[in-house]
DNA sequence: CATGAATGAGAATTCATTCAT
DNA sequence: AATGAATGAATTCTCATTCAT
């Protein structure tokens, strides 16, 4: 496999991510993607060894595009706050611009499939944020958590409010996704209030 | 005339739960689910009209069960932040003591299966949750937010610590937990430092 | 099996003879029989054997419903012509009146479930129409053909007359069948003109 | 690519017609007629939609053959009676000759498929025989009746005598056959004694 | 590289029938 | 007698994948 043609490898991926989203990952056949696609079933084997490969690859290339379109060009020498909220901000935008992909990528990492990739692979993808949280750490400007818990605090409630804007329960104006990325900043930032048990 | 044996149906739900959760929504079959639960797959179509109502009576059971378990009994003379802590505390150690529970709800609730349950359906069961934001806001201890925005920053980011400890990434202590709690209660307290954005 | 409760047995008859005609031999199922007719699948086999059985009985009934109905009440004493008008009359508009049970009849007897009934079950039906032709042969009013060739000639087309009428292809006035029992009889009806390869 | 392989389409037609004339439609699967085709059950759906389709297009393509194979090759030029008694012969050796498919047409024809059969797609086969019928109303040689009405004299006995030739009932002799196709002739000729009712 | 044909295995569902009450 | 529950076997049809061109 892995051919040529970059056009009908494009086309499978954007049926595949269609049919996926719309019908689920139970109800979409190879069969279906290749009609949808305009090739033959025989096509998609040349491009992906079988079905699991193709999802997969589909779930890294979607991965690594967010990940290099959110992570790429932000200035590292501003403020830790406002590298931190430049960060949620595009990942907000960016998930708001591709629906599809932020779909695809929570069905895909909500299945058992889940487990057939490597930790390492995703955790690459996140590494940007995670030397922002280590810096943070030691400038003693955010509390001293483990990585899970600053991202349960800031990027998923971005990506939450993503899915409540795409399901169209809460669509943030400007102003109030600003608001947000405070509330996200505020949540693991480390101040003079000292909590019980976390010695922050 | 033989009575309706609820054994069976328990059977039934048991085994498709677990398959379900183990080999994923899309690879799991009436005959898989009829063999685990040792009934005749015809037997199956008994109980529930067909594969997709299965899911869904699924769905609807769990979601009840666990609303139950986490809304009942908790005493509603406590202060706000007691409650709303309590609520939290008891959601977390629920899902952690049923994790098949879980799983399916997050793998369900990120596939298009779920556009075909009402709105009104799921909402009800946050409902308490709803009822304390309502007060907190009324209160003014609770920032004038929408609730979407405040289970954002409370409710789920507690299921991804869920998740984490459910995948051994990140498991908890208590007082680690209790730390959480207040940090949660933190991000959606209205206080004297007042925002940019957000007239709290 | 063989019960009391006639208006049970007479409910399952009707369903199973309404839901053939329309859905056909293949797509009726005892379960679909036995909820158009409002009792059990079970308490259909109280009253016949099998499926099998039901299919047999209702043909034998129908049959048997139909002869005694065209067969009774004409008078032999008429000249030989016109009693077998009157028979050709009355089959004609006893299937008029009864389209389920021509068009179960026509389903069941071109179908091979016909060869499961033995020939002299079904050639009693047609005994007195058999008579009148022995008389008629013996008269020398009638062709001296055998009994299936006249029967091609009378009684089959008047039978496809109905299925036209039926599909709405064709619907005699009076007048037409009057003179359509006249066409059937001068086929058959001894006369000068000697054919060349039948002494007739 | 592979080409479809005709030999394969035929199989399976004639594994159907087969199964079919043998068990009933009722009682014929899709995997039998597989099974007896040596082809695979999913191979029969790359020929054929489904199964309703393929007995359509079977029923289709033995009227096809069958109107084909009678109705060609004869002589226009040849008088009246001589035309019609050639057609109606070649009909009956049609069917003698090919018994499998005229128990397919009946049974088919007899079951409710075959009001999913436009009307216009039958009637075509029965063409020549309606513009002799036409040339003959003309000509003042034949009755001036409904083409219903004729057929059901002529051309429906000779299909009931094809009937009972193959249950073994009557089997005519050639001299037989040609007094019959006399007396099919006669029955719809127009002769100087009129009829009480029908003007001829 | 690309294809439509081909397939055995398996999907969801229904079947005719029997069981337990 | 009558029932709804129960079922193993069978139904139609689709699946992921490979074959032959």
């Amino acid at each position: 496999m892995r051919a040529r043609d970059l056009k009908k490898e494009e086309a499978i991926c954007a049926a595949s991510i269609d049919l996926i989203n719309r019908k689920g990952l139970s109800e979409t056949s190879m069969s279906q993607i290749a009609k949808q696609a305009n090739v033959s079933p025989a096509t998609i084997y040349i491009y992906f060894k079988n079905k699991e490969d193709l999802l997969k690859q589909l779930y890294l290339r979607i991965q690594r595009e967010a990940s290099t379109s959110i992570f790429t060009g932000y200035e590292s020498f501003l403020p830790l706050d406002e590298s931190f909220k430049i960060l949620l901000r595009k990942a907000y935008q960016y998930f708001l611009r591709k629906p599809e992909h932020f779909i695809f990528l929570e069905q895909y990492s909500n299945s058992p499939l889940i487990s057939k990739i490597g930790d390492d692979q995703i955790q690459n993808y996140f590494e940007p944020l995670f030397n922002l949280f280590a810096r943070g750490r030691q400038n003693k400007m955010i509390k001293d958590l483990p990585d899970e818990m600053l991202l349960s605090f800031t990027f998923y409630p971005i990506m939450q409010l993503v899915k409540y804007h795409q399901s169209g329960k809460l669509r943030l104006q400007y102003s109030e996704l600003e608001a947000t990325l405070v509330m996200a900043w505020n949540s693991i930032k480390r101040d003079r209030e000292v909590g019980k048990f976390i010695n922050n």
